[in-house]
DNA sequence: ATTCGTAATTGAATTTTGTTCATTAATAAT
DNA sequence: ATTATTAATGAACAAAATTCAATTACGAAT
């Protein structure tokens, strides 16, 4: 039994060194087989077809990544507490895993088919859990609530998916971690500097 | 002289309607010649491979995208205003646009041969100009000075595209515009709703 | 220990698809 | 009309994904 699954983890060990260095239109199924020392059909053994062990390589990485978010929210009071640390440590593990960043930002996040995927559903664990932070937030008080939690998610992942991807694209050359402050700075005050305080006494209103 | 260029424009046609159907990977010559009634070859005349034929198809409709973003400012004054606008547009193009939009966002916009393309230096029109309204917006004094400019740019062009991603990736369904003004709220006020005016004095000390 | 049955592995054959190229057709120039 | 140049063709080629019949390894049963 766990011969049959160590196989299967030679393959995609192989596989997320294979696809990370090129992408995934030039990375090749012999490649993959002769880096994981078994033959091309054997692969087959295992995974349906090139795009389905494509998919099977961020399952495990992503449960790791919403495991280790949930310890480092441990402890932590106040909803822009945790969001804090939320934008730390989601900047500080692609920091830690850029191969993995690779993958799931530049192919598979913006692949239709990744939504039935296994590694959507851990992921989706990651994006439920902002989702609560922000009800906890608007029942503390401090979250804004005539905007939809969904928008209101959409504005913390975008920028962090933005962030990331710019990275990626640029080679990696900076330290992902730098406008950690900046960004949390913009998602909890916005990119105004205004004075009006009728206009802050309306939206709090506007709730 | 038009003669050639129509061709062309044909086999560009042809390639849109392919590509924006299936994706790249997916997508095969001979799909794309037989659309556009010509033989397998005649492409290569035009087009040195199958990635410059995709990188291709972008270049004159983001070329429109930045021509009438233009026009759509004419006579708007105040940052936010601009900003309002810029989000309205950057929305209603892509709504207009889907096709455009899935070849854009799902594939050139993550693929790192995209920044030396035509279409990349089009499209970095529009970024530059969300620089110079939210540069206008600090030298007007409703724009925070305490954050670099191109992480509130990324504020910005993060949520706009994860809204519209999120939006091609479930298949169009619903209106890409229903949620322009919420948008809006959340980039120029933030998530917050503080009432610690303390905090607001230091932000503003911040610039 | 030997046999038998099942599952895993192989790599050569097949299929699919991007790309090239010699040939043919069309167009323009003299 | 003849020639030169350019455009278009589709069959041939190459590279890579996928299949599959043959082989090997393994475990259980006798």
């Amino acid at each position: 039994m766990p011969d049959k699954n160590l196989k299967k983890q030679l393959i995609i060990e192989a596989a997320i060194d294979v696809f990370s260095k090129n992408n995934f239109q030039n990375s090749t199924i012999s490649q993959i087989a002769q880096k994981a020392e078994v033959a091309e059909g054997t692969i087959y053994q295992y995974f349906k077809n090139k795009e389905d062990l494509f998919f099977s390589i961020p399952v495990e990485k992503t449960k790791d990544f919403c495991r280790e978010l949930e310890l480092h929210l441990q402890g932590i009071t106040g909803a822009f507490n945790k969001i804090r640390k939320f934008i730390w440590y989601y900047l500080y593990f692609f920091k830690m895993n850029p191969e993995y960043g690779r993958t799931l930002m530049l192919e598979m996040r913006v692949n239709k088919g990744f939504a039935k995927t296994k590694s959507y559903s851990s992921f989706k664990n990651l994006t439920d859990r902002i989702l609560e932070i922000i009800k906890e937030g608007q029942e503390e008080g401090v979250i804004r609530k005539d905007v939809n939690i969904f928008i209101t998610r959409q504005l913390i992942l975008g920028i962090l998916e933005h962030v990331v991807t710019r990275w990626l694209l640029k080679g990696e050359q900076y330290d992902l971690l730098e406008h950690c402050d900046e960004v949390n700075k913009l998602i909890i005050h916005g990119i105004g500097l205004t004075t009006d305080l009728n206009g802050l006494k309306r939206w709090r209103e506007g709730q």
